[in-house]
DNA sequence: TGTTGCTATGAACTATAGTTTAGGGTTTAA
DNA sequence: TTAAACCCTAAACTATAGTTCATAGCAACA
């Protein structure tokens, strides 16, 4: 049978502060979201799935305001698929770039951290100190260890 | 030899407008750049490997306040390597969940477009629309396509 | 020598994404 | 029927990461 959930289960469910649905729900992320006569949140099984895509698309960095957008463009019907595909397709691609930047990224740091790990990392350190100090006084500029 | 750079070509070099940098210097990121008599900051290129490890724990999500911890132990010499290290090894992790977060969320969205790009796709999203309004009636909420 | 362009600071301002508070209704279970 | 546990809104507040502005001092070149 179909069930209905309070903001508070929902907000397990995702691991969300309740604080963060409500405001969600003002920023027109959850126009999907009915209300009952107490004026309280009823959210249905379908909700659900939506606030799923809400949060895969907050996950990879989308601002909430083209989430909304995209929100919008759903609750239109049919007739705005072009317009999703497109929206998706463009944060498909910053996604994938973020991917490529932040596997960059972190191809640096783990050599960083190697150099850290490595049995004679104070060697290693103390002679880029004493690169850094030599570049600095030939160019007259102040040690900046000290 | 040696050369030095403006904050002009320093943050042509990296992409990043002047204002951040005078900002990340406030923060006390840059504090191993010195400053010429008139008061410019005069960068060398020890300075822009630094610089650069900045951009690249930025560009994984490190916040400004780690960043600069992490400085601060670079500019106390070989005795904070482990300091060092046991923050990388700590950013790395969170890097690696994010990874497989965006992975995740990814893996979603493409399975959208997918729908949105089929050929039937008209069919497909109408009867998602069919299926929600059916599930919201019977809980007697209201329809949210409307 | 003056004009153009670069640099500086501090303070105010902006944007984004929430969180907290105040004040007040609702539901549930003893 | 009343206390505890929910739920609501509006508005104020916070945190983060910058950006912009006002004012003013250097630098390079015609």
């Amino acid at each position: 049978m179909n069930k209905t959930y309070s903001i508070k289960e929902v907000a397990e469910k995702f691991a969300l502060p309740i604080s963060t649905i409500r405001y969600y729900d003002k920023k027109g992320l959850l126009p999907f979201v009915s209300k009952n006569k107490a004026g309280y949140r009823v959210f249905s099984d379908s909700d659900l799935q939506f606030i799923q895509t809400i949060c895969c698309l907050k996950d990879t960095g989308m601002s909430i305001k083209k989430i909304q957008k995209y929100i919008e463009l759903c609750m239109q019907g049919s007739t705005t698929i072009d317009d999703r595909k497109t929206l998706l397709l463009q944060h498909r691609q910053n996604v994938i770039q973020k991917q490529k930047a932040i596997e960059k990224s972190l191809k640096e740091i783990d050599q960083k951290i190697n150099r850290y790990a490595s049995p004679i990392s104070r060697d290693l350190i103390a002679a880029q100190i004493t690169y850094v100090q030599n570049e600095k006084a030939s160019l007259n500029l102040k040690d900046p260890f000290s």
